[in-house]
DNA sequence: CTTGACTCTAGACCTAGCTCCACGGTTTAA
DNA sequence: TTAAACCGTGGAGCTAGGTCTAGAGTCAAG
């Protein structure tokens, strides 16, 4: 009878590696492990969904300091910290759709100077797409 | 009379360090820009737009490698990889797109469940947003 | 022709975020 | 009670993308 999860099975089902899991541990984005007797790490399922949590904000382009933040309460005021701190991030990422955005313009256009060199001329020793770039992100 | 701009006025106008344009040419992302007399490097106003276009492109998550092979044209077939190339890329920001919006619903949720919270009580003594991450992250 | 700002190369060093290793202890199923 | 499969710690090593340094040469203004 087990109280809780080991890190092997937070990692597999979170689809991380278990070095990971220590790793988040040690950088405190996740609360230390209560312990067995014999000094294993023993989780709740709550891990699992941090974890995820953690992978998601890193995959859009936010850094292991920046997800403590929002992750790891503390304080009195933290939840006040955490409000601004959400603010801003939240004006971040729809920055960032922004960019993204435009520059999914950008490679558009690319994609159809591209597509209409081939179709024309059925080669590609002069492709125009490599010399456009510089202009385009001037425009874009 | 100088034919060319050197390496410090490249790298003022696109904001970047000296040490970053070399680090450019030396990973291919420039091409090796001629040289003075003396072996100063000398670059046209379009580099300028090339390393913004390279920081555009990080800034968005793409690595120089990615970027080298958007960039630098090539052999016979070029062109259609780098379209084979822009058709991926332009797929994977979409779905970064995707996965940023999701990810800023899930902030603002956060960020609305800390405003009540502080509405509320006025103090922060349990904020639940600490405690929802796992769940939304299930939800969102 | 001197001076101060700039540039060259090669190579060492740095941070983030893991990943791997050695060596040893723990669980658990047979 | 033993063997296979886990897990612990500490610390070294790795990749990406720079950044810094040393030692020497170049350029432009005065």
């Amino acid at each position: 009878m087990r109280s809780g999860l080991r890190i092997g099975e937070i990692a597999e089902h979170a689809g991380v590696s278990v070095d990971t899991v220590r790793y988040y541990e040690k950088r405190k984005l996740l609360p230390r492990a209560t312990r067995s007797e014999g000094g294993f790490r023993l989780f709740t399922t709550d891990a699992i969904e941090r974890v995820r949590f953690i992978r998601q904000a890193q995959d859009i382009g936010f850094s292991l300091d920046e997800i403590r933040m929002l992750v790891a309460g503390g304080g009195a005021d933290a939840c006040r910290k955490t409000r601004d701190l959400l603010r801003s991030k939240l004006a971040e990422t729809d920055q960032q759709i922004k960019a993204l955005r435009a520059f999914n313009r950008t490679l558009s256009r690319h994609l159809r100077a591209c597509e209409d060199e081939l179709v024309r001329r059925g080669d590609a020793s002069n492709c125009p797409v490599v010399l456009e770039i510089g202009d385009k992100a001037r425009k874009g």
